[in-house]
DNA sequence: GTCTATATTTCGATAGAC
DNA sequence: GTCTATCGAAATATAGAC
C-alpha cells in the first residue's frame, strides 16, 4: 500500500506530463495531416502514424476525429487574434498596416498548416467555428474598421473601403500559405528564401502603402 | 429486324444528348459537393443525391470518383485561363490590369465552386493537376511577368516585382469566392449585392491602380 | 496510460436483372 | 441506359488484456 501510495503520486504528475506532451504531438501531427488532405480525407490513423503513436491512442486523449479537429482550428484562430495586435495602437496607417502585414507574412511562414486548416474549414462553409466568425472575428473587423476610418478622417491615408482593404491584406498575406504549394512550384519547385520571403513582403508593403497614399 | 434497326438508329441519337446532359447534370452537382466537402469528404453518394441519379449511374459515366474531380478542375483550368485573355493586347497597366481584376472578380462570383475546388487541389499539394502548375501556369505567367516588366521598363508604372503583384491580384480576387463564406457573414449573413460587388471591385482596382502608380 | 484485436459503419465500385 | 442489391475495402471507434 505504501508502494502504491508512492506510485500514486509519482504517477500522477507523470501523467499530467505524458499528458500535455502526446497532446501537443498529437495535435501537431493532426494540423499537419489536416492541412494537407482536408477533414474528410484526413484519417486518424495518418494522424497516429506521423505523431509515432498507436491509433488507440488518439482516441484515448481526443475522444472523436472532430474534437481533435476543432481544437487545431482553434489553437490557429488564437494566432491569427494575436497577430491582430500589430495593428493596434499604431500612430498611423503606415506603421499600423506595415507591422500588421509584417505579422501576417511571419504567420504564414511559420505555420503554412494552420492557414491551410483554417482556410479549408472556412471554404467548406465552416460547418465547426461558425460562432467564432459571427462574434469574436466580427468584433475584431468592426473595430479595425473604425480604426482604419479614422485614420482617412484624419486625412492619414486616401479613401479607401476599408472593409475591403482588409480582405486585401488577409488575401494577400495569406495566399503564401494556402498558395504555398503553387509559389514554390513557380520558383522551380524550390521554397522562398529568407531574401525572397523580405522581397515578397516589401512588394507587397509597397503596393498597399502606396495604394493607400502613404508612400509617393 | 427492321424494327430493331429503326430503334437502334434512334436509340443512337439519344443516347449522345441523355448522355451530354447527364455528364452536365453530374458535373454541376460534383463542382458544389466536391467545393463543400473536399474530395476526401465528398462521397459518390452525396453527388448522386445532388445530381438525382443512382449513385450507380455515377460510375457508369465515370468511372472513379478520382476521374470525376480530375473533369471538375480541369473545367476550372480552362476558365481560369480565358480569363487571361483579359491581360492581352492592352495598351497598358491601367487598362490591362483593371480588365483582369475586372475579369477575375466576375469568375469568383459566377463559379465560387469551381475557384474553392481549385484552390482545395492546390492546398493539398495539387495531386491531380501538378503538371498543369508546371506546364501551363508556369508559362502564362512567365509570359505576364515579362509583360508587367516591359511596362515597368517604359515608364507607364512604378517599378514592383511583376511576380508578386502577380500574386496579389490572383489572392486579392479569389478571395471574395474561396473566403465567400467569411465575406457573408461580415456582411450580416447576406449575400453580396451587385452594389457591393461593384464596390468590392472598385476597392480593389483603386488599390492596386494606384499602388502601381498608375493613379493619383 | 498503452496497444492489439475487433466491432460497426460507410464508402467506392460492381454485378446483373430490366 | 437504369437501378437494386451487394461485395470488399477502409475508416471510426471501442473492448479488454497488459
Amino acid at each position: 500500500m505504501n508502494e502504491n501510495a508512492q506510485v500514486s503520486r509519482i504517477t500522477k504528475a507523470k501523467r499530467t506530463d505524458i499528458r500535455r506532451e502526446n497532446e501537443r504531438v498529437i495535435l501537431a501531427a493532426a494540423e499537419k495531416v489536416f492541412a494537407e488532405a482536408g477533414f474528410g480525407g484526413a484519417t486518424m490513423q495518418l494522424i497516429a502514424d506521423m505523431a509515432g503513436l498507436p491509433k488507440a491512442n488518439l482516441h484515448y486523449y481526443f475522444a472523436t476525429k472532430e474534437d481533435l479537429y476543432r481544437k487545431v482550428v482553434h489553437d490557429i484562430f488564437e494566432i491569427w487574434l494575436r497577430a491582430a495586435d500589430s495593428f493596434d495602437n499604431a500612430p498611423g496607417p503606415k506603421e499600423g498596416i506595415g507591422a500588421y502585414v509584417d505579422a501576417k507574412m511571419d504567420i504564414s511562414r511559420r505555420h503554412p498548416f494552420g492557414s491551410k486548416v483554417w482556410a479549408s474549414e472556412v471554404m467548406h462553409g465552416a460547418p465547426v467555428i461558425q460562432d467564432y466568425l459571427e462574434t469574436t472575428l466580427r468584433e475584431w473587423t468592426d473595430g479595425r474598421i473604425a480604426a482604419i476610418q479614422r485614420w482617412i478622417d484624419e486625412g492619414k491615408m486616401a479613401p479607401v473601403n476599408p472593409r475591403h482593404l482588409l480582405y486585401m491584406l488577409w488575401a494577400t498575406t495569406q495566399h503564401y500559405a494556402d498558395f504555398g504549394h503553387q509559389v514554390e512550384t513557380l520558383n522551380d519547385g524550390r521554397a522562398l528564401t529568407d531574401r525572397q520571403w523580405r522581397e515578397a513582403k516589401d512588394s507587397v508593403k509597397t503596393i498597399i502603402l502606396r495604394g493607400i497614399g502613404v508612400l509617393s
